[in-house]
This record gives structure tokens, C-alpha cells and sequence, in this order.
DNA sequence: GGAAGCATGTAAAGTGTTACATGATTTT
DNA sequence: AAAATCATGTAACACTTTACATGCTTCC
């Protein structure tokens, strides 16, 4: 800390900032071969990658930046006519530190988020019809996403079958099959609730 | 838009902060009486609420602070011997606030994030044995949770219906059942992928 | 007397979202 | 010629986590 030390002549150091889900995403992504940080966007919104870590392009790009930094991705420009753009490779550096994390053995438990479970469970608030209504508000809310795994993200993922690459599949046809359990479910909730006597008598209050 | 329009002289209007679902989720354990920032702590650890939405006592004390300067709650002081204690209650602002945002009809879709879904669809990179340690691990953290929410959350939230209040009793089952359903959509997985040639053929790899 | 639990806060750093901002190329 | 899409970035704000910080009370 003494300002009379002489500063060495060797290059600043690799910045190593620390790598969270987000970083992995990304470098998940560049190594599949996704090039660009446009493209990454693309990728992520097609095969709804947000719905298990949710990430935009305002922090997709610094994100990039942050990786180039710490020497686990190598950028190089790769512009369309005038259009700039940049294609982004994973180093060596990079392809140690994905493979370590995919490897971890321990895992965070996941997180469930969701505004519509919390009101459920504060629905004793409400008078029954409306706390029915929010039961079948989930339902229909599951019925949709399973429409979508079903006809978007699916069909997406088994295109990667072909050259070898199954997992995202798997996940797709895990996530579609969630939706449907969480409808039936929440259908079978709804009838317990209808045929309640105490819940029902009391059904316009 | 002139600047020589005068200013009146009207008192400060009462600063409403935006609520957001944490605003909420203290809004309804206040409005259950619980009482202190403390015991609202206690309440969300003990019935695992932080599982649909986490809060930690770094962000309760600053919010409840935001809550009573909307008008939303109440404080007074509720001293236990020379440690003190602040007691809330619901305003009928607060009221009426809750019982709005409980009502509303359009869910924003839930939010999944989980580490270890993540993983599995990056799993084409590892080795097929070390791929299916990860959905072995996903089961055996299914089947813990599962043993959590059984005996831990349920009987607590159980303890409500005496009270007349069911609603946090249905969410521990119906998050009870998810575990379960997801431990044995795992464990069918693990099975597919055991069965499978290409895959088991390279179990050494 | 010490440990565990009760009780409340702040500071700093990190993460994430929304809006602002710009410009090229391709498709209709 | 306009609209859609490609492409990259920044700024401001909101939210979240981790660590720091303090002091009382109850139980062993």
C-alpha cells in the first residue's frame, strides 16, 4: 500500500469476476455455437430458457463484456455490410469453468416465484367465489403454458435431436409435462372446493 | 407547464410507495396478525413462504418502514421488558390494498428459476454418466423436499384450519404433490435414459 | 455465565428490469 | 417507402443478498 513501491511493467491481470447462473447461460449458449449477443436473445426467447433463468439483452451485452474480461470468451468482429456485430468464442479458460459448474454436485434449491401461489395462499381473504376464481385462473394459466411447451418450445428443442443433442429435449417434454400435472391438479382442487359444503353454501357471499 | 404558476401550499401529500408482492406478502401476515418484523420473519420460515417468495429481515424492516409511510399500516411501540418491539396493524388503506391486489385478475406468469433445470439442458456436454448423476441428484432433491413439506410445512399450516383458514393448508399440499410428482417424473427419466442404448453403452465414458 | 433466541436496523455490493438511444438490413 | 428485424449498447431505477452492527431476554 506504500506509493513509493515501484509499480511493475506487467500487464494488468485477468480480471476474474465472479460467474453466476447468468454467466453460465451465456456460456452454455456460446459453446453450442451461438455466436452473437443478438443471437444468445434469440436462442433464449425460442427455447424459453426464461423460464428457468431469465435474462435480457441489458444484461446480456455487459454480461458479454464482463466474460471477454475475465479471458473466458474470445470476441472477435464480425460485421454483416455495415452492420457491426461480434462473434464470441469460448476459450479454454471458458470451457474449464462450464463444464466445473455442470459438474457440481450440489445444488441450490430451486426457487418458485410465483405472485399467483402467493395469493392463493392468502385466499382465505377472499369470499369463496373469488377464491375459486383464482383456482381456475392457475388452471387455465398451466392449460396455456402447456399449449405453449407443447406447440413452440418442444418442436424447437427436438431439432437439436438430429445432430445428437437431447437434453434440451428432455427438458422441454419435463417443463410441457409440469404444466399438465399443475392443471389436473388444480382442476381436482376446484372440484374438492365446489363440493365442499361449507364452501359451497356459501358460494355468493 | 409555466413556471410562474403559483405553488399551493397543500401539505405534503402522503408519499403511496408502489406495493410490490413482497408489499403484499407482509400486508397479508400483518392482516393474520402477525405483528412485529420479527414474527414475520418466524412466519415465513416456518410455513417456507420464502419458497414462493423469498424476503429476507434486510429487506422486511425497510419495507414495513415504506408501508407506514404510505399509510398502509399502523406501528406502535409493544416494548418487551427494555428490548423493544414495534406491533403493526393494517390501516384500512392496507386493507383495501390487499384485498385489491388479491382480486386482480391477470397473473404475471410464474417464474421458475432453478439452477438445476439449467443444467440438464446443457447436459449433452458431460458424459452420459455424469449426466444422469444430475437427474439422480434432481430426484433425491424432489424427495427431500417432498419429506420437508410433509413434515415440516403441512402440519404447521394444518394447524390454521381449526381457525377456519385453509388456504395455506391447500398450498402445502399442493406443493407436497408437486415434489412427489416431480420425484417420480424424475425417476422415470432416470429409467429412459438407463434403458437406452447409445446412452448406456457410453456409461464410462 | 454462556448460548440461543428475540428484536431491529444499516451499508455495500450485486443482480435485474425498463426505458432510452441509435443505426443497418431485409422484407413487404 | 415503410415495417420488421438485426444488432448493440447505456442510464436509471428497483430489487436482493450478504455482511456488519447492536443490545435485550430466556434457558441451560
Amino acid at each position: 500500500m506504500t506509493s513509493s513501491l515501484p509499480i511493475p511493467p506487467s500487464p494488468p491481470p485477468a480480471r476474474k469476476p465472479r460467474l453466476n447462473p447468468s454467466s453460465f447461460l451465456l456460456l452454455g449458449l456460446i459453446r453450442a455455437g451461438v455466436q452473437s449477443g443478438y443471437a444468445i436473445r434469440r436462442a433464449i426467447a425460442q427455447m424459453r430458457m426464461d423460464i428457468f433463468w431469465a435474462t435480457t439483452h441489458a444484461q446480456i451485452y455487459p454480461q458479454l463484456a464482463r466474460l471477454e474480461d475475465g479471458g473466458y470468451i474470445a470476441r472477435r468482429d464480425d460485421p454483416h455490410g455495415d452492420r457491426q456485430r461480434n462473434a464470441y468464442s469460448l476459450t479454454e479458460s471458458g470451457e474449464r469453468a462450464f463444464l466445473t459448474w455442470l459438474g457440481v454436485s450440489e445444488q441450490p434449491p430451486m426457487e418458485l416465484r410465483d405472485e399467483g401461489l402467493l395469493r392463493l395462499g392468502f385466499a382465505d381473504a377472499l369470499p369463496p367465489a373469488r377464491a375459486l376464481d383464482l383456482v381456475v385462473q392457475l388452471r387455465k394459466r398451466a392449460e396455456e403454458a402447456e399449449r405453449e411447451f407443447r406447440e413452440e418450445i418442444i418442436p424447437v428443442s427436438e431439432s437439436f435431436l438430429q445432430l445428437g443433442i437431447r437434453f434440451p429435449s428432455v427438458v422441454g417434454h419435463l417443463g410441457a409435462d409440469y404444466q399438465r400435472w399443475a392443471a389436473s391438479r388444480l382442476a381436482a382442487l376446484e372440484q374438492e372446493l365446489r363440493s365442499d359444503p361449507t364452501f359451497a353454501a356459501r358460494d355468493q357471499e
